[in-house]
RNA sequence: GUGGCCAUCGUUCAAUGGUUAGGACCGCGGUUUGUGGAGCCGCAGAUGAGGGUUCAAUUCCCUCUGGCCACCCCA
């Protein structure tokens, strides 16, 4: 052993969770190029400052996950790894001047990101995001676009079953009379509370909503509904998604639970999750619309929303279900020899038989040709290529255990590839 | 960041305060020398790291590292 271990958090993938992620990813660009997201590619770190002031400065996520980088040198500013896609969004949109571009700008991205957090199961220090967003539009129809989407790339995959937990936040109108209400609910119980509901009662009430804390659950569940006492502009918005969501087929299951912390955070809030495995490793992802960051982050006012799901996630499910993709196996075709001199003509041949568009791979070994095709037997092979030691080729098929009689390589490569293709 | 459980070949299991820590799978080689996954034979490969207790530690204790679970928070 080598006395190196990948650090905490940091894993390597291998097969044949590699090609599944990779399958993810390539869906999730599909996804928003079919949809007409742009896409975007961000830089992995960003000024510190950023994430403080998007993210908010006493958040768990920046006051202990941040990965700060060591500063060097003359640089003028910190740096961070990026823990979010969001606030580089916004900051791309703005340094780009994209108010200037068509109503709202439809921007998606993955992003590999990195939070100093304490691994479990489907939670690590670097994982990676489907991060879509929608700036520059107010309305319900760029809600129910990007929650659409969303629900339509995890269903995609195979997550059939996929619900989307729909809640509103409200706005500065209609918001701080519910905290109100809100407090004084869980006022009547705050003796029985425990300390760290107790704190959260005084600084972000709504958080009590979600608490695990048996005597805040049970009160929660008779807690006033904030989508109850949303003001007017708020309730018809939220109403319209709803009724929206029920057009489009996406399933809703009304989540007065899902809160977010900061100010800028407005009206709707959403989860996607899967019915049974609620729970340990939380959402596969979640949005919502924030209408108050690009003003934040020194833009003009800007309504803007957006989700964000976690590939790796995503891939859990779709492991624990059965549901991964066959990933691709060996090579259809290998290419043996009997000589060890004939190795440079075997790697020829597989490139030849490449660049006709059959996968192949050359054996570079000097091991007897039995053991050669045994080799190829377990690559999965369709078809064994042997190299005579006058140069010509012998086609085998390794499904049928017949060979054809030595020939030129043209005629053999053109038989494999029919071989192969013919397949399918 | 808090609390808890865990750690033996690449994988999966076994064993013990005391000779060379055992098996299976995988890998490699052989099976009489140019044709297939079996069988048979053989080879390689581990006590996560560092301390301590002890005549003796893989086994008991501590620290570190890593994994997992719950909390925190989130994807």
């Amino acid at each position: 052993m080598s006395g190196f271990q990948s650090p905490r958090g940091l894993r390597d993938l291998l097969e044949p969770l590699a090609s599944a992620h990779g399958w993810a990813v390539d869906r999730a660009w599909a996804a928003a190029d079919a949809a007409g997201y742009a896409r975007i590619e961000l830089p992995f770190a960003e000024e510190s400052a950023l994430f403080e002031r998007a993210v908010g400065g006493t958040s768990d996520i920046v006051s202990k996950e941040l990965f700060r980088l060591e500063p060097r040198g003359d640089d003028a500013v910190a740096l961070a790894l990026r823990p979010e896609a969001t606030a580089g969004m916004v900051r791309a949109y703005l340094q780009h001047g994209m108010r200037s571009q068509p109503q709202p700008v439809r921007l998606a991205t993955v992003a590999h990101l990195f939070r100093y957090d304490r691994p479990q199961k489907g939670r690590y220090r670097q994982f990676t995001q489907f991060d879509v967003e929608a700036i520059g539009d107010s309305g319900p129809g760029s809600d129910l676009e990007v929650i659409a989407l969303g629900a339509a790339y995890l269903r995609d995959l195979g997550l059939t079953d996929v619900e989307v937990h729909l809640n509103s936040v409200g706005c500065a109108t209609c918001r701080p009379a519910f905290v109100a209400l809100l407090q004084a609910h869980f006022a009547s119980i705050a003796p029985q509370l425990s300390e760290v509901d107790r704190s959260r009662l005084a600084a972000n009430p709504l958080r009590l909503l979600d608490s695990k804390e048996p005597v805040a659950v049970a009160h929660a569940a008779t807690a006033p509904r904030i989508t109850d006492h949303l003001c007017a502009a708020c309730a018809s918005h939220h109403a319209a998604i709803t009724k929206g969501l029920a057009t489009i087929g996406v399933t809703v299951v009304a989540a007065p639970s899902i809160v977010r912390g900061l100010d800028y955070y407005t009206r709707t809030a959403w989860e996607y999750l899967l019915p049974g495995e609620q729970g340990q490793q939380g959402a596969l992802g979640g949005g919502g619309r924030y209408d108050g960051l690009v003003e934040l982050l020194g833009g003009t006012a800007t309504p803007a929303i957006g989700f964000a799901i976690g590939i790796d996630r995503v891939v859990l499910a779709l492991e624990e279900r059965g549901l991964l993709p066959e990933h691709a196996k060996g090579p259809a075709i290998v290419v043996a020899g009997i000589e060890p001199e004939s190795i440079a003509l075997r790697i020829a041949t597989a490139l030849e038989l490449r660049a006709a568009g059959v996968s192949a791979r050359a054996d570079i070994s000097s091991r007897k040709i039995g053991k050669q095709l045994e080799g190829a037997v377990r690559d999965g092979a369709r078809a064994v290529i042997i190299v005579e030691p006058d140069g010509r080729l012998t086609l085998r098929d390794l499904t049928e255990a017949s060979q054809g009689e030595p020939a030129e390589r043209g005629a053999v490569i053109a038989a494999a590839r029919r071989l192969v293709q013919g397949k399918g």
